[in-house]
DNA sequence: ACCTGAACACCGTTCAAGT
DNA sequence: ACCTGAACACCGTTCAAGT
């Protein structure tokens, strides 16, 4: 037997790509990647599953256009220093950061080469590289060189914000990381037991500006 | 009405992990990360879906493992070069070539940090960048450049090897993408533009050498 | 035209029942 | 102890039926 339920009434404000795009993203950031589901969304929007179909394809394209929002607030907003070398850090240094406030855009920039999130990024990087006086035949592998390492580090750091509970703090889990490491054989891994002890006065995004500052060093070597 | 059929006849040989992880091997790479699952494997190997429990805690655990079989083979096999920068090179070109190989072990590394495939590539490599005669100071953020911009790159090289048909040429992606570039606007993309030009003659293999080569420039720069 | 929500075709995972 | 496969609790996506 089927109980038959009157039918929700229907919302007055419209729905639309924009609107998807917000909730999707307020879901992502405060509940995580897990919890992105159409019938979540669904419930926060007060419609139907099945609506949101009428404005994006599928969930790749919802996920595609949240992180295209997310990395275009990156490269577009925020002072562009005229130095060269200096803009390349504070482009680089807004992804690290979007990604520590955002983890799941890590995950989708790695999901599709070419999208539209790193074409933005990468024009901007290419552009600071041809100021930088870069001669044009070595443009193309130093920019790639700058976003992939980004792409790269950007990943494994929103992988970890991933694991965490919200709450718990990075220090916590670099103690983790660290007692790993010492349990590792210290004769098949010397180096990882080695770097174990300054682990704890680690700072990733020390790190992650360390490397720019080494490609960069790299840029300007072959110069 | 439930019609019972007859039970399966019980298999003879053993279930393994080890079994488990090369049969997951082969379908990820004959088939793809979409077609791997439980009830798939289950067939393959001739047996119930909930078998595999017994040898793997979770779907996550299964890739984790066969993730780490690739990566050792990476890491322990090939010859060792006494130059440390060969050394390093080798050791980026084997992941760019398993990535190449298997493209599911690139959407792999980038979920967990600090898994043991990266650890492994990690150890490799800072040993090398420790033979490169780096200070002790500077050796954990160079090794930590190196292996990041080789998750990254071969985070994108798999991304688009997953896009790709078995049998469809790199040549053919490169025009697509190419044609996607030169739809860009001219004003707000000029450094893609650019790029465009010269993308039919691309090499990703030896884009991927050329930023190793530029860290390693960087890193001999700050010794 | 836009929306609703049941229905469909899947998943990973669990677990009672078999051997 | 190990295995089997139905059952459970989910998914993304489709689509007939409503407004």
């Amino acid at each position: 037997m089927t109980t038959t339920r009157p039918r929700a009434p229907r919302r007055t404000d419209a729905l639309s790509k924009e609107r998807l795009v917000d909730a999707a993203i307020e879901v992502l950031d405060a509940e995580g990647e897990g919890a992105l589901t159409f019938r979540a969304l669904a419930t926060r929007l007060s419609t139907g599953s099945g609506a949101m179909y009428h404005y994006v394809a599928n969930k790749d394209e919802l996920l595609k256009a949240a992180t295209d929002a997310v990395i275009a607030d990156v490269v577009n907003g925020g002072a562009q220093p005229r130095d060269p070398s200096a803009a390349i850090r504070g482009l680089a240094l807004g992804v690290f950061d979007a990604i520590d406030a955002h983890p799941w855009v890590g995950t989708q920039l790695t999901r599709e080469p070419w999208q539209f999130a790193i074409i933005q990024l990468f024009e901007r990087i290419g552009v600071q590289v041809q100021a930088l006086g870069v001669p044009a035949a070595a443009q193309f592998d130093s920019a790639s060189a700058l976003v992939n390492y980004v792409l790269g580090l950007a990943g494994q750091y929103a992988a970890g914000a991933r694991l965490l509970a919200r709450e718990t703090d990075r220090t916590a889990f670099l103690g983790l990381i660290a007692a790993e490491w010492e349990k590792l054989d210290r004769h098949d891994f010397p180096f990882m037991h080695q770097m174990a002890d300054g682990l704890d006065e680690h700072d990733d995004r020390a790190q992650f500006l360390a490397g720019i500052d080494l490609i960069l060093a790299g840029i300007e070597s072959t110069r």
